[in-house]
DNA sequence: CCTGAGATACACT
DNA sequence: GTGTATCTCAGGT
C-alpha cells in the first residue's frame, strides 16, 4: 500500500540481511531514533519527528563505514573471530553493536548478515532532526545516557562554556552515539522492531526509520577513517556536500608519552 | 582554517 | 604490555 516515502516507517530486518558494504550506502539518509518513550500508545514509530518527539533524539545518517567478517577485513573487530566484546556482531542483523574505545567514547554499529557472520556498519555522522535540546545537553556533559532532560531549575549546566552548534551535534561516531544517548547498556538491542509499550525493555528502544535517502548521485565512497590496516578498502560512504559529514582523519599511531617508546631513547634513572 | 598532543579504560596478545 | 573504528583544547597561519 504505502509508497515507501513514509519517513517514519521502521526498516525491516531483511534490510540488514546483506553484506555490510551493500547495506552501508543504503543507510545514508535513514533516521535513527532513540528514546522518546511514551511517544504514543499505538507504538512510537508514528511520532512527528519535527516537533513531537519528546524525550528522544533522531539523527539522519550522513556518513557510515562498512566492516567485514572474520578473516576478510583486518580492520574489523571480528577479524580474529568471536570474543566477548564482539559477540553482538555475530548475532542477528539489525541489532546495535555499541563498543567503548579510547577510554572514554562509545561508537554505534548496525549488525549485518545472518547470525554467525560478524559484520556491521559503523554510524559515523548524521544530522540531528529532532531532540536538539537533549542532544546538546548530552554533548555538553549534562545528561546521562538515555535519560531525559532535567528541568532547568536547579542551577547552571556543569560546563556550558561553549554551545555546541547544530552541525556538530552528531558529527563523528562518538559524538553521534553521545547525542543519541547510546552507551554500554544499549549493546545488542534490536533496532528493527517497533517500540512496543507493552514490552518491558531495560531502556528506551532504538529504531531505524526509512528516512529520506539522498539522490544516488550524491553518494561518495572512499577509504575508512582512523584505522591502521586495510587503508585502501573504500568502505566509507557519505552524502556529498552535507555539512555534518566528519572531517577525514588518517590513522596516527599513538606514541606512549615520552617513556618506553624505544629502548635506546628511554631515559634511565 | 590548520596542526599537535593529552586524556582515558578496556580488550586482547 | 600494547594499541585503540576518538574528541577537545591550545596555538599558529
Amino acid at each position: 500500500m504505502g509508497l515507501g516515502l513514509l519517513t517514519t516507517e521502521p526498516l525491516p530486518r531483511s534490510f540488514f540481511d546483506r553484506p555490510s558494504h551493500e547495506v552501508a550506502p543504503d543507510l545514508l539518509g535513514r533516521v535513527l531514533v532513540h528514546g522518546g518513550s511514551g511517544g504514543g500508545p499505538g507504538g512510537g514509530a508514528d511520532c512527528g519527528l519535527a516537533d513531537g518527539l519528546v524525550g528522544g533524539v533522531a539523527v539522519r545518517l550522513t556518513e557510515v563505514e562498512a566492516y567485514g567478517g572474520p578473516g576478510e577485513d583486518p580492520a574489523a573487530h571480528t577479524y580474529r573471530g568471536p570474543t566477548p566484546r564482539n559477540a553482538v556482531m555475530f548475532g542477528p542483523p539489525g541489532h546495535l553493536y555499541v563498543y567503548f574505545t579510547y577510554g572514554m567514547h562509545f561508537c554505534a554499529n548496525l549488525v549485518c548478515l545472518p547470525e554467525g557472520h560478524g559484520s556491521a556498519v559503523l554510524l559515523r555522522a548524521g544530522e540531528v532532526v529532532a531532540g536538539h535540546d537533549l542532544a546538546r545537553l548530552r554533548r555538553s556533559g549534562g545528561a546521562p545516557a538515555g535519560g531525559a532532560a532535567p528541568d532547568g531549575d536547579g542551577g547552571p549546566p556543569p560546563r556550558a562554556a561553549r554551545r555546541v552548534s547544530d552541525r556538530d551535534l552528531a558529527r563523528g561516531p562518538a559524538r553521534l552515539a553521545t547525542a543519541l544517548g547510546l552507551a554500554r547498556e544499549h549493546n545488542g538491542i534490536d533496532a528493527t522492531a517497533p517500540r512496543d509499550p507493552a514490552a518491558h525493555l531495560p531502556g528506551p528502544a532504538a529504531v531505524v526509520l526509512a528516512g529520506s535517502p539522498p539522490e544516488p548521485g550524491l553518494i561518495r565512497s572512499g577509504p575508512r577513517t582512523g584505522i591502521s590496516t586495510a587503508k585502501e578498502t573504500p568502505w566509507r560512504f557519505w552524502i556529498d556536500g552535507d555539512p555534518t559529514v566528519s572531517p577525514y582523519r588518517p590513522h596516527v599511531p599513538r606514541r606512549r608519552s615520552a617513556a618506553a617508546t624505544s629502548v635506546g631513547d628511554a631515559p634511565r634513572s
